[in-house]
RNA sequence: GGGUGGCUAGCUCAGUUGGUUAGAGCAUCUGGUUUACACCCAGAGGGUCGGGGGUUCGAGUCCCUCGCCACCCA
């Protein structure tokens, strides 16, 4: 058979998907075996495939691919959420370009639209991880808003409302201006920014505040100095706020201030909230601009002054600037103040600003109505199952992190002033009576009851549902659960097989928005954890160490990526760069650890190549050929036998690597396996000479050799090993489902220990012809002084091939006349054309002499040292006993080698 | 400001309960191409383990302290 000269990614990734989708190798039902699930974090319906979500997915599907090789029932679901506020804003977007604005339209109108938007472009996401490889059990694709899934929110809401965790109340909340909805604390980022520190001189009156009504502009009680970077929210002030211990304002306590510009009159109060070493030591208290203002106004009964509008405008509150933006207004707040001559002095000012995760907007603190989940009662069961580690993080660094959020847990805000999303279902009526249903017609019957208990009237009201929708984490928290419709269905064959889950594959970053939450719900409502593992991934960078994102740009096109260098490279390329719980530094310029998975795949390719030509000259056990005098010698089968050997160790290896999610170390594992033991030593070892047969006992061997690596590596490359693996020899069944070998595992180290030896022997006379310029063609003749000779006797033509000897010579004597190296007790003598450099010889013994001789001093001086003997343990102090030896005895050939050369 | 993690070869990282004079990949250097692969082969060089102090027979590993970086929270 004549193979391609290079793997075909692109064919094989379309043949072998489609294959296995056919064959549906991905599809799970509930039977006797033990289930393996895993519900993928279902990404943003907007979404396009990012290295962060090739990273997660490919490790979802690695640990996919392997349990369903060992004999599980594994389950992959996927699907996306509908993420209320990047949808809609895309929505808009769209409708924008149509000439189309929000506010026109109704609500449904605006569904309507949202909806096939979601059908056009919702699925992107989830064909680009088809691309990928990913195992995914199709047929379960989920979405968030789905019909099922919709109605179990509500059902959650109406049980959580009625069990008394839901509550509407008053709250100081971040408001996004551009997006004019509330936002969880966990969606504002706080980025540090340049602003200016204005300093603002406020008059004081003479008189006490008891007649806050008389009006006296010229003051004469003296000014007091604030210091403020946000000058337009003055027009909200209705205090001043200095330290009580503060000796420069106790004076001016109890007295009254005019708001510059407005003439307000305002108390100054006194509160050990107030620094006194920032700014001037005295604060303006704005209490419905700002969270701490709103806290101090509500210790002190302040008035609450709200002078701005939902998009972030000034309004007829603020008395000046009405209508312009809040930006606009604080530099005309500026030179109106300058104009009053009220601003002291400017500094430049870093400060930490909150900007909305979804519109990048600058949150404004907002007071406002909305819907709450009280998260400390029920958050209860979800900490202690982390931290008595019934629910396992790795790595478990983040169980700190965890902990800590949940001890110090706040209410959940759960409303968003949205159309795109579960829609509140809580009703009001003409009196201001709520209730919340599940339907309306139920909402109708009780607010009816409510309206006949308050003897208002009898006759029914109009009644009105809540305008706003659910936070999306309000639904995806149920995930777990509602994939499986445990929520809709209770009970049914799939909930009750497949959960809980087993392993979460999840970004460090949603922790609390997600990670906590599901476990929250998941003891709430199956009073069971959705999950035995977390795994948390690392957050992906740039070559400069940039986290990936949408603004900076600096995310590669991943499908451009899997065209160019194949899924497998991808795959290979971010599980590589990616050591379990670090960030994964992508290198999107050099694409080099894309470049070194292709390689790899190469090197598979070759080694095929090199396996495949050998079929058609079999020689032996099943050969016809009766003719043994030509046989190749009975080496190669400790070749054979070494590999066995090695195959196992490393496989009992990675089964630990997997084991502890070190994946990265796991398929590093198998790289080294694959290319170092089997394509550098292994088929070099067995390989025939030109145009010579190979035994048929050693090509069978080989081939599943072949294979069981193939199978090694699959779970990571699952395209490519496919295609070997069908190269190789016919198969009825396919790699990807091929179950893995459970016999235990046995291994003979003796053999590990030869082809150590072996190794070693070979690359120290390589590096010894190296050094002499002993041309590789140019043959030697070897001469062995050995202790043991018979352990160089099994190894002896493959030692002859490898270091091209034409001659091996075993010998008591001293060889004169050659190059002389040694292993521990062992000398060999390499006789060649070229004279031998006896300088270069001894300069090149005396330095191994006395590397030699200082290890050995730095052990005999543990061994002379009592304290050691006495307290170490008898295996350590054995090992540098053993050490000792060996040592002494490898001075001793070095120096009758040194002693030939003079 | 509080918390967490990190600092090991030029770069990216391993290094498990303290125990060979610290490893890998990439990069670099030397030599090599008719016989699987130059996307390759053979080999080499390269580290005071962030600084200082301590515990110990023994510290990259444990403790203290300082410095720098990152992330999370406020």
């Amino acid at each position: 058979m004549e193979l391609s000269k290079n793997f075909n990614h692109t064919e094989a990734e379309a043949k072998w998907y489609k294959h296995w989708l056919d064959k549906k190798y991905f599809n799970s039902k509930p039977d006797a075996r033990e289930p393996y699930t895993i519900v993928i974090p279902p990404p943003n319906v907007t979404g396009v495939l990012h290295v962060g979500h090739a990273l997660n997915n490919t490790i979802q599907d690695v640990l996919i691919r392997y349990e369903r090789m060992r004999g599980k029932n594994t389950c992959w679901v996927p699907g996306t959420d509908h993420a209320s506020i990047a949808t809609e804003a895309k929505v808009v977007q769209m409708l924008r370009e149509k000439g189309i604005t929000k506010a026109s339209l109704s609500r449904d109108e605006f569904l309507k639209y949202a909806w096939e938007w979601k059908e056009k472009y919702g699925g992107i996401i989830l064909e680009q991880l088809k691309k990928l490889g990913c195992s995914a059990d199709w047929d379960r694709t989920t979405f968030t808003m789905n019909d099922h899934y919709y109605k179990s929110v509500i059902d959650v809401f109406v049980d959580l409302y009625n069990k008394g965790w839901i509550y509407r109340g008053e709250r100081m909340i971040h408001w996004d201006v551009k997006a004019k909805t509330a936002l969880s604390d966990e969606e504002v980022i706080y980025r540090e920014v340049n602003s200016k520190l204005y300093y603002v001189k406020y008059i004081v009156l003479a008189e006490s505040n008891i007649g806050l009504h008389d009006f006296s502009p010229s003051g004469d009680g003296g000014s007091i100095t604030i210091a403020t970077v946000r000058p337009e929210t003055i027009l909200g002030d209705t205090a001043i706020c200095v330290n009580p211990k503060d000796d420069r304002y106790k004076h001016l306590v109890g007295k009254t201030a005019l708001v510059p510009l407005i003439n307000r009159r305002i108390p100054i109060i006194a509160d050990g909230y107030v620094e006194m070493d920032f700014g001037t030591g005295a604060l303006k208290i704005t209490p419905a601009h700002d969270i701490n203002d709103y806290n101090i106004g509500k210790k002190y009964n302040l008035d609450v002054i709200n002078i701005m509008n939902d998009d972030g405008t000034m309004s007829e509150a603020a008395q000046l600037f009405i209508g312009d933006d809040r930006f606009e207004a604080r530099k005309k707040m500026i030179t109106a103040l300058e104009e009053a001559k009220q601003v002291v002095k400017t500094e430049e000012y870093k400060n930490q600003i909150g900007f909305s995760e979804r519109s990048d907007a600058v949150v404004e603190p907002r007071l406002s109505l909305q819907w709450w989940v009280n998260m400390k009662k029920l958050s209860e069961p979800a900490l202690k199952a982390v931290v008595e580690e019934a629910i396992k993080f790795f790595p478990p660094k983040y169980v700190n992190t965890y902990r800590y959020w949940m001890e110090n847990i706040k209410d959940w805000c759960i409303s968003r002033q949205l159309w795109w999303g579960q829609r509140i279902p809580a009703w009001y009526d003409e009196d201001g009576n709520y209730c919340v249903a599940e339907t309306e017609e139920i909402a109708r019957k009780k607010l009816l009851a409510m309206r006949a208990e308050k003897h208002v009237t009898t006759q029914e009201s109009k009644i009105e549902q809540d305008e706003d929708v659910l936070d999306t984490w309000f639904s995806s928290w149920l995930w777990p659960i509602e994939v499986f419709k445990g929520i809709s269905n209770p009970n049914n064959a799939d909930i009750n097989y497949y959960y809980p889950t087993q392993t979460l594959v999840t970004a460090p970053e949603i922790i609390f928005f997600w990670v906590a939450r599901m476990i929250v719900s998941g003891f709430e409502y199956k009073h069971a954890k959705p999950f035995s593992n977390v795994y948390f991934t690392g957050i992906v960078r740039d070559e400069l160490g940039r986290k990936m994102s949408k603004s900076l740009g600096n995310s590669p096109d991943l499908i451009a990526l899997i065209d160019k260098y194949g899924a497998d490279a991808v795959r290979f390329g971010t599980i590589i760069s990616s050591p379990a719980g670090n960030d994964l530094l992508f290198d999107v310029k050099e694409e080099s650890t894309l470049k070194q998975g292709s390689f790899f795949i190469n090197k598979v390719w070759n080694a095929v190549k090199l396996v495949k030509m050998w079929e058609d000259k079999l020689q032996g056990a099943s050969s016809k050929m009766q003719d043994t005098s030509n046989q190749q010698p009975v080496t190669s089968n400790f070749a054979v036998l070494w590999f066995e050997n090695r195959l196992n160790e490393v496989r009992l290896e990675i089964e630990k690597q997997y084991q502890q999610f070190r994946l990265s170390e796991a398929l590093k594992t198998i790289y080294s396996l694959i290319w170092d033991d089997f394509c550098s030593w292994y088929l070099e070892w067995i390989k025939p000479g030109f145009e010579q047969p190979i035994d048929t006992n050693v090509y069978n061997s080989t081939i599943e050799f072949f294979e069981e690596l193939m199978q090694l590596l699959h779970p990571f490359m699952p395209f490519v090993t496919e295609e070997v693996y069908h190269l190789l020899s016919a198969h009825e069944d396919d790699i990807c489902v091929r179950q893995m070998n459970n016999e235990q595992l046995i291994i003979n180290n003796e053999i590990l220990d030869s082809g150590a030896l072996l190794k070693n022997v070979i690359t120290a006379i390589r590096d010894t012809r190296n050094r002499n310029n002993i041309k590789p063609k140019e043959s030697i003749e070897l001469f062995i002084q050995a202790g043991d000779e018979n352990a160089y006797k099994a190894v002896e033509t493959i030692l002859l091939k490898q270091v091209n000897a034409k001659t091996i010579a075993f010998t008591k004597e001293n060889i004169s006349e050659t190059i002389v190296i040694t292993n521990e007790k062992d000398k060999f003598y390499i006789k060649s054309e070229m004279e031998a450099d006896t300088t270069a010889l001894k300069s090149e013994l005396e330095k191994d002499l006395s590397y030699q001789k200082n290890f050995l001093l730095s052990v005999q001086k543990k061994l002379s040292n009592e304290r050691f003997v006495q307290n170490a343990k008898p295996e350590v102090v054995e090992l540098e006993r053993k050490k000792q030896a060996d040592a002494e005895a490898r001075i001793k050939t070095l120096e009758e080698s040194l002693q030939d050369l003079n």
